[in-house]
DNA sequence: ACATCATGGTAGCCAATGCTACACTTCCCG
DNA sequence: CGGGAAGTGTAGCATTGGCTACCATGATGT
């Protein structure tokens, strides 16, 4: 990075990945319970409008996250899989902690999506330490 | 709301609320360690230029949380010092929480900041409880 | 008093993520 | 095969929050 740090840094860069995460994950979940995911699904499960829903994967699909053609279903690409499968983990890890120390399982469940893009691995590792005690 | 149910709903009023939060609460903290908290203050506090933080000041005067004039100083009006208590001991009873479990302080710092505006009172309440344990 | 300089405001650009409205494919069914 | 419905893509708008560049204000010191 010579002298332009760039111009488009902070937090929409942060912001724009959380999206990436959410994106991989929700296509991952997708394809874990049917064959192939579509437009129409991730807009369902995102509660976004397919028009929505079809920018992102454009851009997802850019950054070679996954493989898409129009008009067709969309799959994780070897990268793609690998950002689900750390953003599911995580994601798990830290619903189960919220769990165990006793907050219902609805909360939990939305907190765990909100909180999942800004939780550490010192934190999640000591929240792994806490559930084996 | 009639039939309209607005057109800028979604994560975009989630955001905003966040950036609300962020700031009262920033401002907050700066009128505790000095007299006046100017536009320069907060923009080396959220680390952006003084043109970002102008504009959110701006936006926060019309939504109340603040009063400012040009050139001056800002200050909080009721309801964004009601909404910074809020906040600071949300983020206060988090951080306290994060290192009760034993996670390392600066990272117990950063998750704290971004993970207060995730979590459900249910969740922080459950947080309390574990600590008098 | 005035010039200088730090602060603050404005204009205008970009990117991201919402949306509605409209156009185009696909696919299935009669 | 043809036609319509469902699904998808595109155009274009709004809002938010980054930025640079430039202009305005006001405080400070000589």
């Amino acid at each position: 990075m010579p002298k332009r740090p760039n111009t488009f840094a902070k937090t929409r860069q942060d912001h724009a990945t959380e999206t990436a995460e959410d994106y991989v994950e929700a296509i991952d979940d997708i394809l874990q319970s049917q064959p192939t995911c579509r437009v129409k699904d991730l807009a369902m499960k995102m509660d976004v409008t397919h028009v929505t829903v079809t920018r992102i994967l454009q851009r997802l699909s850019a950054e070679g996250l996954i493989d898409k053609e129009p008009y067709g279903p969309c799959t994780l690409t070897p990268e793609g899989a690998a950002m689900a499968r750390r953003s599911r983990t995580r994601h798990q890890l830290l619903l189960d902690f919220l769990l165990h120390i006793g907050v219902p399982p609805a909360h939990a469940a939305r907190d765990a999506e909100g909180m999942e893009h800004h939780v550490s691995d010192a934190t999640l590792s000591v929240m792994r330490k806490q559930m084996r005690a």
